[in-house]
DNA sequence: TTTAGGG
DNA sequence: CCCTAAA
C-alpha cells in the first residue's frame, strides 16, 4: 500500500509495505506498477486481483468501523461488516462495487468534512477485470477550496494468498500519486466535482492513462452493507475489540504511555544523529506485523532524481517561474517536495491508528526542522554564497528549479528568502566582510540600541544582523556534509501495543503541539561571534547575562543561555582542526580569543577557588588585583 | 532567574 | 538548542 501525503506546502509518501501480504498467485507476479507517464508499454494485465479488492473493501470497513465506533458508542452491536468477499466481486461489476466502496467511506467522513476518494485505472480490457484501484482520502476545508490534504492511495498491486488475512504489498511498488497528469480535473476535488467524475468514469475507465472518480453520494450506503456482507469474521472481531477497548478507560492508559514513548523517541531520533546514524539501513521490521513504526527520512532528491528513479514525478511541483525585465529573479514556488517517510504498521491496527500514526510521524519530522535545498536540474545547490546569477538560476534555470524540503539534522540550513531578490544569498558576502571592517566594539543587534548603554562598544553602532531574521535566518551556512543528511533515516520504534488499543487512543492534537515548538536554529553569524567573544574576554566565562546584556541587548532571540551554549560550542571549534569545523567558517583569529580568553578565564576561575579555599578572605581582593593587570 | 552541564 | 538541577 502506497500512502500519499499531499498538501499545500508539500508532499509526502508513506508506504506501509506489511499490511499486505499476498503470495504470488497463478496469475503471476505483479511487477511494480508503472507510472502515468509509461503509457506506451501498458499492459493489459489485471492490475490487482479479486482478493486484493477484497482488502480493499476491508479498509472500507474499517473506516466505517472506526467512525462509527467513535460516533456512536452505544451502538456497539449489528454493525455490519464492509468486507466484500470473492463471490461477492465475482457477482459485481466493479462499476457497481466502486460507487458502493466509495459512499462507504464517504460515510465515514463526511461529517469530517473528509472526502473519500476512489480512483479506479482500467488497465484491463474487460469490465470484469479488476482495475487498478487507488483509495484516496481527501481532506477538504469546508468550502471545499483547499481540498488534497489528505491522499490515501492505495496500489493494488497485489496478489493472493487466501488461507491469512495478512498480505503485504511490494515495497517496492511505489508509485506516484497522481498520474492521471492528463486529466486536469483530478488535480482539485470538490464535492461539485463529484457528480461529474462519476458521470465521465465509465468512460474514463477505458481510457488507460487512468481517471479518478469520486463518489459522494450516499444512496449506495445501505445498499453496500447489504452486499459487502459479513464475510470476514476478522474484521467483526477487530471491531469489537476496538469499541470494548474504546470503553474502557484502563486499557487506553497504557496506549498513552506507549504514545509518548513514541514521542520520546522522535526527540531522541531527531536530535541525535549519531543515534540516528546507527540506525541506517536498518529495519526493525515488526514481527508477525507487530510492533513497530518505521520511519524513513530520505532526500527527495535522491528519490526523484537519483538513480533509483523517479518514483515521484508526478509530485515534483511544479515552479512557474520567470525573468522580470531588471535584474532581478522572481519565481514563486508552488509546492515543496518533502522527504519520504517510510512507514510500518501492524496490518490489525486499525485505518484510525495509521492515520495518527501518519500524523504523528509528519508532524515529528516537521518539528525536527527541516531545510531546503536548491535544485537546478536536478542537481542540489549545495554552495550557498553563490549568487543566483552565478549558480545559473538567474537564467535558463528558471524552469528547471525546484526546492526540497529535507531533515535538518546536518547543520546546513538553506533557509531561504525567495522573495524578490538575491540578497539572501549574498547575506553571508555581506556579514562576514563587514565583521571584519568594524571595529572590535561593535555591537551586535543594536538597531535600537543606545551607545550609551553600552560603554564597551565606543564607535560604529549597527554593525550586523539583528532581529530582522526573526522569520527567516541568512542562508549562509555551507552544506559540506549535507550527503549524510540526504540520507538520513529515522526509523522510530514502538513498543509492542494492540492495534486495537492503540486504535482507540483519543483524537489528540499531538503531543508535540503541547509541548513548546522547538526554536529555529539560527546560526551565530561571524559578527556575533565576534561580538561574544568580545564580550566574554571583558566579562568571563561565568557571566552570562552581563554578557547577553552587554552583546546582545537586541537580540531577542539570543538568551544568556544561548551565548553560554555558543560559547561552548566555540571553544570546542577551536579545538578541533579546522577540516572538522562546520558551517560558517569562523576567522581563525576569532578562534584564537576563544582559547585565550578561556584559558584566562579558567585560570582565574581556579585562582579564585584556591584562594577562597586556602587564603585569608581578606587577600582574595589583593591578589586579584595583583592578577588583574 | 541565572549558572552550569549534560543531552 | 533543549532540559534542569542548583544556586
Amino acid at each position: 500500500m502506497v500512502f500519499q501525503k499531499r498538501s499545500d506546502h508539500g508532499s509526502c509518501s508513506y508506504r506501509a509495505p506489511t499490511m499486505l501480504h499476498f503470495p504470488q498467485s497463478a496469475k503471476g507476479k505483479r511487477s511494480a506498477r508503472k507510472k502515468c507517464d509509461d503509457k506506451k508499454s501498458d499492459d493489459n494485465s489485471p492490475m490487482f486481483s479479486l482478493e486484493a479488492f477484497e482488502l480493499l473493501a476491508t479498509v472500507a470497513g474499517k473506516l466505517l468501523t472506526e467512525k462509527e465506533s467513535s460516533s456512536s458508542s452505544a451502538n456497539l452491536t449489528n454493525q455490519p461488516n464492509l468486507t466484500v468477499s470473492k463471490d461477492d466481486i465475482k457477482q459485481e461489476r466493479f462499476d457497481e462495487l466502486k460507487p458502493l466502496i466509495a459512499e462507504s467511506f464517504d460515510q465515514v467522513s463526511s461529517n469530517e468534512k473528509e472526502l473519500i476518494v476512489i480512483s479506479s485505472e482500467y488497465k484491463g480490457d474487460g469490465p470484469k477485470t479488476p482495475p487498478q484501484c487507488e483509495v484516496g482520502i481527501v481532506k477538504t476545508e469546508m468550502d471545499g477550496s483547499s481540498p488534497e490534504m489528505y491522499c490515501l492511495v492505495d496500489r493494488m498491486d497485489l496478489d493472493v494468498k487466501p488461507s491469512n488475512g495478512l498480505v503485504s504489498s511490494d515495497s517496492s511498488a511505489e508509485l506516484p500519486l497522481y498520474r492521471d497528469c492528463d486529466n486536469p480535473h483530478s488535480s482539485s476535488f470538490s464535492k461539485h466535482q463529484v457528480g461529474k467524475e462519476l458521470a465521465v468514469n465509465r468512460d474514463d475507465d477505458e481510457n488507460s492513462s487512468g481517471c479518478r472518480s469520486i463518489i459522494n453520494s450516499k444512496a449506495f450506503n445501505r445498499r453496500m452493507r447489504k452486499i459487502l456482507a459479513s464475510k470476514s469474521r476478522k474484521v467483526a472481531t477487530d471491531q469489537l475489540r476496538d469499541r470494548e477497548i474504546s470503553n474502557t478507560d484502563v486499557d487506553s492508559k497504557p496506549v498513552f504511555y506507549k504514545k509518548r514513548m513514541f514521542y520520546t523517541r522522535q526527540r531522541t531520533q531527531r536530535s541525535t544523529f549519531k543515534k540516528r546514524k546507527l540506525f541506517k539501513n536498518c529495519s526493525i521490521l515488526p514481527s508477525h506485523a507487530n510492533g513497530c513504526i518505521k520511519i524513513e527520512e530520505s532526500d527527495l532528491l535522491e528519490t526523484s532524481h537519483g538513480a533509483k528513479g523517479a518514483t515521484s514525478s508526478s509530485m515534483t511541483p511544479q515552479i512557474p517561474s520567470f525573468e522580470s525585465k531588471d535584474d532581478h529573479v522572481k519565481l514563486s514556488i508552488k509546492s515543496f517536495k518533502v522527504p519520504e517517510l517510510f512507514i510500518e504498521i501492524p496490518e490489525t491496527a486499525t485505518v484510525g491508528s495509521l492515520k495518527r500514526t501518519v500524523m504523528e510521524a509528519v508532524t515529528a519530522f516537521l518539528g525536527g526542522g527541516l531545510s531546503v535545498g536548491v535544485l537546478l536540474e536536478g542537481k542540489k545547490i549545495r554552495d550557498d554564497n553563490r549568487t543566483l546569477k552565478q549558480a545559473g538560476i538567474a537564467h535558463s534555470g528558471l524552469n528547471n528549479l525546484g526546492f526540497t524540503l529535507e531533515p535538518n539534522s546536518a547543520p546546513d540550513p538553506v533557509e531561504l528568502t525567495v522573495q524578490e531578490d538575491a540578497n539572501f544569498l549574498d547575506s553571508s558576502d555581506v556579514t562576514e566582510p563587514l565583521a571584519r571592517i568594524l571595529p572590535d566594539e561593535c555591537p551586535l543587534d543594536n538597531e535600537a540600541s543606545d551607545p550609551n548603554s553600552q560603554p564597551l562598544f565606543t564607535s560604529t553602532p549597527n554593525c550586523a544582523e539583528s532581529d530582522r531574521d526573526s522569520i527567516h535566518s541568512p542562508a549562509d551556512y555551507p552544506s559540506p556534509d549535507s550527503d549524510k543528511n540526504s540520507n538520513s533515516r529515522a526509523i522510530v520504534p514502538v513498543p509492542p501495543v494492540n492495534a486495537e488499543a492503540l486504535a482507540v487512543v483519543p483524537l489528540r492534537k499531538s503531543r508535540r503541539s503541547e509541548l513548546a515548538q522547538r526554536r529555529i536554529r539560527r546560526p551565530f553569524s561571524v559578527s556575533e561571534v565576534e561580538a561574544l567573544v568580545q564580550a566574554v574576554e571583558k566579562l568571563g566565562t561565568g557571566r552570562w547575562r552581563d554578557v547577553k546584556l552587554r552583546a546582545f541587548d537586541n537580540a531577542k532571540h539570543r538568551t544568556y543561555v544561548d551565548l553560554k551554549d555558543k560559547w561552548k560550542t566555540l571553544v570546542h571549534t577551536a579545538r578541533i582542526s579546522p577540516q572538522r569545523r562546520r558551517g560558517e567558517p569562523v576567522p581563525q583569529e576569532l578562534l584564537d580569543r576563544v582559547l585565550a580568553a578561556q584559558a584566562y578565564w579558567a585560570q582565574q576561575q581556579a585562582k579564585l577557588q584556591y584562594k577562597s579555599a586556602s587564603g585569608p578572605p581578606q587577600l582574595i581582593a589583593q591578589s586579584l588585583a595583583e592578577e588583574d593587570i
